[in-house]
DNA sequence: AAGATACGTCAATATGGCTGTCCCATCTTA
DNA sequence: TAAGATGGGACAGCCATATTGACGTATCTT
């Protein structure tokens, strides 16, 4: 049989190029919204949050925090200029009503949906170009890339669409 | 003829599905060399650099500026800090002595492979988890997020290893 | 000799995080 | 029903990382 080779030795190879596509791939995917971001005057952190919310309608803080995993003020402040500009809105939570429950207004949902076009339109091209079998193993490896105490609330947000 | 499903429509899922998996993927590969980043009082942006010098020795302001796609203020403080902390030296290029080259000293290439190190414990668990030919398609997919014109700069770094 | 290029630097500003602290409303439980 | 736990909000100050704009110097090119 011939040996498997050093594993550690073979795999920087396989490491390194990992870390190179991960970097360049996530930093040009998030700068392609950072155009319409700007047209509103939000950012990135701006984004992250409409997307969650967009996601899982009746989203916590707390869960949300939780899949941000920034402070309590930190997306206090992101809240409340989503808020101002009408974009984000919340309720009382029915069986808790110490919670707040978060949803995208219509303009929210809108605006949302337009930043999420620039996100699909690459996406959608890099699928195409690479197949299908190559996105099912995209996902098998950033999955592996997410602590085992995350998994859950990263598998959940797959549940609630349709 | 089964016609093809409503691509739009379909793809949904799917690119949403990936806008999480990189999300997470790629904040929690990062956070895992946080760690020991804070140990030295440094920062991500302190790594990138590191990173990039430890992969292209003698690297030139200008190249490592491209790759970073940051600007020359905001990186010759990291390159600053960096070279106090005797981790980063560099050289007059001697085709163009305008040129400064970059490289590791001794302490900074042992400190780049202590960070390294956590990169491909995680990075190598989920490879494995996920199986070779998931590799492939990882890699292919996030080829295609990369815009083209950054492609030979990215593929150039996979020529210089060994 | 003139202009372009590689790099450095001063100054001001924005963004998105952080810690620490304290508060209120509401739910849970002894 | 009182005491404590929990969900959320807010004030204050700070830090890391990025930005724009302007200017300076050494070196290379023509």
């Amino acid at each position: 049989m011939t040996p498997a080779a050093s594993p550690l030795f073979l795999r920087e190879h396989e490491v390194r190029r990992g870390v190179e596509l991960l970097f360049f791939g996530y930093t040009r995917l998030t700068r392609s919204i950072d155009e319409g971001l700007a047209e509103h005057g939000l950012g990135r952190a701006h984004h992250r949050a409409l997307y969650f919310i967009a996601r899982q309608p009746d989203l916590t803080i707390s869960d949300l925090l939780k899949m941000l995993a920034i402070t309590k003020q930190s997306l206090g402040r992101v809240l409340n200029e989503l808020g101002e500009r009408g974009l984000v809105e919340t309720r009382a939570g029915e069986a808790d009503r110490r919670q707040k429950l978060l949803r995208l207004t219509v303009e929210g949902k809108a605006f949302e949906a337009q930043l999420f076009d620039a996100l699909r339109r690459n996406l959608s091209a890099a699928y195409a170009a690479a197949g299908q079998e190559s996105v099912t193993g995209f996902w098998r490896v950033l999955e592996g890339l997410i602590p085992p105490t995350d998994r859950a609330m990263v598998a959940a947000l797959q549940k609630d669409i349709l």
